[in-house]
DNA sequence: CAAACTGGTTTGATAATCAAACCTCTACTC
DNA sequence: GAGTAGAGGTTTGATTATCAAACCAGTTTG
């Protein structure tokens, strides 16, 4: 795990992991290029293809995702003679970031699907559990506990 | 419901609605800018503060939020003075979004949490799961079903 | 009426982004 | 072994976005 982590103070803005997340996978291609791995497209001219990025920003990003503990280069299992880029455990946990994503825009962002994901071969209508109580998570039940009681859930507390 | 929606078959790379989800809401502040108002700052130099962000990005951001549908700016509830920034349907629903990124983020990206987020006041504990069949989700029960059969899961049919 | 706060817009310097061309290395063809 | 065709980038030069800071107009507040 070569992953190099983000003091989310040194962040403009409240401090928080989402916001830290996005200085490592917000950029405009990190998500897709990771999709694209998920998709089982390791070679760089995939990755390059599926995304559409400039080869150069791929290039830059695909180097910084492996900083960040995101992406690793090894040889491809099929024996190739290039490297491919492989997802690391970091990497197969942004799965759900992805298909919340995917789900947002398909109900919001699209003026039609271009693409559906199956569930053991019914379409997939995913809720988030709370593991803990086993119930079905609403908006209304949250509540955030601060580490920094600068940051108030309102604003900055002067 | 203003939402400008966007054909994923006019974004570079392969058809997504992930993709077309960041085009809307895949800048560096639009997410923050959400959450803000998730958190229950509607008013802009609230959002300022709490992203951190610019406010000549800031303005352009929270207009072309408010063109994609994802906020609207009506009168503050508390009869106030200016007129402040509100979820729509849309935006709530980045909710699950925010939250697998802030979990994500929480696991990965940071050196320490600054922030819990509590279900009932314990911590949550979230895991994604298919209503359909009531099942968890896992990445290796998850196929897709693309519409234009031009792209394939690897790579690009020729 | 002055001071301060609101929600921005403008300005001018700096940095990121892009498409296209280029380069190196490996492999295959003839 | 010369020629061609990838793969995986890097370089280049023009364009665009980003930023911090200053500015401005319309409210309140004192």
């Amino acid at each position: 795990m070569t992953g190099t982590r983000i003091d989310p103070a040194t962040l403009p803005g409240r401090p928080c992991s989402a916001a830290s997340a996005l200085e490592i996978v917000g950029d405009r291609w990190a998500l897709l290029a990771v999709r694209e791995v998920l998709l089982g497209n390791h070679r760089f001219s995939q990755i390059a293809r599926g995304t559409g990025a400039p080869r150069d920003r791929l290039a830059a990003r695909l180097k910084s995702l492996v900083e960040a503990g995101v992406l690793e280069r090894r040889p491809s299992e099929e024996g190739g003679r290039y490297d491919g880029y492989h997802l690391t455990d970091a990497g197969r946990d942004l799965g759900p970031v992805i298909r919340a994503l995917l789900t947002w825009g398909n109900r919001w962002a699209v003026t039609a699907p271009p693409v559906r994901i199956l569930h053991h071969d019914h379409p997939l209508e995913p809720v988030t559990v709370c593991t803990t109580c086993g119930e079905r998570v609403r908006a209304d039940d949250l509540t955030r506990e601060v580490t920094d009681p600068a940051w108030a859930e309102e604003g900055r507390a002067r």
